[in-house]
DNA sequence: CCAAAAGTGTTAACGCTACACCCATGT
DNA sequence: ACATGGGTGTAGCGTTAACACTTTTGG
């Protein structure tokens, strides 16, 4: 913050900083993450979180959004600074400070983009995913944890979530990031009587049993509320 | 994270990366906040949380730990990253992105270096803290909250006490942080009841009263725990 | 009529809150 | 003896956790 240094000139810094997103989403039940497939020089064919460096003058959540933008064509989402970090090693390119974000994504109204700087770019179940470059292993268990903590204590259940949806699915996407059964009842109850819900009035067919009433949020901006 | 930028050759980045540490204390019954004079050229004699640049080969945390060291003497103290500040004015000298970190110290036990960096470096109460440069107030703001929530949801309150300390000394601490009064009876069953501390067996002399029990904690290591 | 998911209440255990008096010491 | 902070228990209330059956639809 202060320029100064304990000599009094400055030695010019060499670190460069970055910004990674760990992108969540919740398909079929399962909590996904989205990652990329490297193509170049040292880490070719192994899997990263989306990142890259911030611009001069780009401020980080703006970094953020745009790699997650360039990824998914989604923009105006959930994103929420994690951690910093700033080991020796993680970059054999050189000192990197990276910056972590969360994202969070309603997956199904996305298509990913192919994009030129990477091999691929796909969901991986969270359950199961591959080796990861650096320390990209660490950051997504962090953001998992983090998330988890966020469902239990905030609203923003909602930026997992299509704008209408049953009972059922918000459940479904708890018990996903969760990694617990929770009882139908009682979810049902604290849910519902947090206000944080409102009944779209109507109702989905969804195959071959009784239909299930659709609810929205009534607020999409975050908010503090125990929910669990 | 990933070296390479939409363009293939990255433009050099010009981003300097800086740590400020809001070094907390309980002193008299009230939380205090470790502030410096700044004496150089465009802040002269305004307050700021200290800090500095991080440099080539050190890690964050080292770099907190160092300005800690520098202002305090005190080493091997509770120590834990906040938050990442990036807006692009924040420093006229340049774009900085700063780290910031929150620390945790037993007041009593430290005195003071004055370091020839700054005008003076002293103590102010969190409730009367003067203007401070850049948006290091609103540093401090978010580093306060986040020590309520760590109080109530941890076991660090040992980095606020000496080694051995009373109940009404521990209760003082967490009044001074959450700012609200809590009962005394409640307050004492409540933490006996988690097993964090444990008697000495000594009484001290505190003057024309009923000599008070010492404790201290069972470990000092951060353990997640609901206090409150 | 069968399968499949939606929807719905009650009870018991637990934890939190509120609250007032006696105790040990120094002066 | 008195002033000062240290120390202690209980009862009411609200919240959480456990638990099983009926409803509505499509095939």
């Amino acid at each position: 913050m202060k320029p100064e240094q304990p000599s009094m000139i400055p030695p010019p810094q060499h670190i460069k900083v970055a910004v990674d997103n760990c992108i969540f989403t919740v398909q079929d039940g399962h909590l996904h993450v989205l990652l990329i497939q490297v193509k170049k020089k040292p880490f070719v064919g192994m899997w990263a979180l989306p990142g890259g460096l911030v611009a001069d003058g780009e401020i980080l959540d703006d970094a953020a959004a745009r790699i997650l933008e360039e990824e998914t064509g989604v923009s105006d989402v959930y994103l929420e600074q994690l951690y910093t970090f700033g080991s020796l090693d993680r970059d054999p390119s050189g000192r990197v400070v990276s910056v972590a974000y969360l994202s969070l994504i309603n997956g199904a109204a996305v298509t990913l983009r192919p994009f030129p700087k990477y091999t691929a770019v796909r969901w991986w179940k969270y359950a199961a995913l591959p080796d990861l470059v650096y320390d990209h292993k660490g950051i997504a268990a962090y953001a998992k944890k983090r998330l988890a903590w966020k469902l239990e204590y905030t609203n923003v259940a909602w930026s997992l979530l299509p704008p209408q949806f049953t009972l059922s699915d918000l459940q479904q996407a708890y018990e996903a990031v969760l990694g617990r059964d929770l009882d139908k009842r009682n979810f049902r109850k604290k849910i519902l009587s947090l206000g944080l819900l409102k009944p779209v009035g109507e109702k989905t067919d969804r195959g071959a049993h009784r239909p299930p009433m659709l609810y929205s949020f009534t607020t999409r901006k975050p908010k503090i509320v125990q929910v669990l």
